[in-house]
DNA sequence: CTGTATCCTCGTTGATACTG
DNA sequence: CAGTATCAACGAGGATACAG
């Protein structure tokens, strides 16, 4: 994720109308869809935070994912980044206004999936158990 | 995709109060998250259509991908599958109401997209541009 | 037309050890 | 504390051929 862009610049089909949001839509969720950013980004989205509390509270993460994470979110200009040159070092993680605008978009996502969640997990079983 | 279900159950952090939020979000972007889910249910919230129309419309997507992202997607309760038992066949695919009802949410997305994609490319160049 | 069945490649993730 | 450097494992995705 962190290397090469995503095909996603590519020309609308010639003579078709809406695929607009198609290609935008496809391009955040792209941004987010990886195991991580999403539950880095509710973490940071209640104030700043260090490496190592981000490590704590999202659980599960290793050191070198997380850092991934977080390089990602910095270059999508989601996240800041600010390293006090001290000793031991210190460096502290906390939304963007991009990021927090973006936030606001994607928490009716979670929202809406603990209104749904059951619907999903009935159609998963529905499904699983007709095989 | 298909096999096992994500990790998403596991139980909130003892002691800690407002993690719902994250584990939902997630749960949700992990549903659409992968690479062609939300451009196929673009095709399909504009009505039904057979599995070569989504595919000429999506572009780029081989059958086998196609298929299963299709049947992850019934799976989830997102869309439904009609087999008309003809020859040839015809299997014709839709939006259910939950996914009709996803899109409602996820459609803003691509409207926050369209405003910001220019602030997230020139964050990348700024960043690619520093090393 | 609508899929299955294989095979293969690549990127992401994870575990571990080491550094400033 | 906050990373970087390796290495191994896995799964998503793509190409191709075949089937009902």
């Amino acid at each position: 994720m962190n290397s090469k862009d995503p095909p996603f610049g590519h020309s609308p089909l010639p003579g078709s109308a809406s695929p607009e949001i198609c290609t935008k839509s496809a391009f955040v969720l792209s941004l987010l869809g990886d195991k991580w950013s999403v539950r880095v980004i509710v973490r940071l989205s209640a104030g700043t935070l260090r490496f190592n509390e981000i490590k704590r509270l999202v659980g599960g993460i290793s050191q070198r994912v997380l850092t991934s994470t977080l390089r990602n979110l910095e270059r999508e200009g989601l996240v800041h980044r600010t390293v006090h040159p001290t000793v031991p070092p210190r460096v502290e993680y906390q939304l963007s206004d991009l990021g927090r605008s973006l936030w606001t978009v994607v928490y009716p996502l979670g929202e809406w999936a603990a209104e749904h969640m059951n619907e999903i997990h009935a159609a998963r079983a529905r499904f699983d158990q007709a095989r």
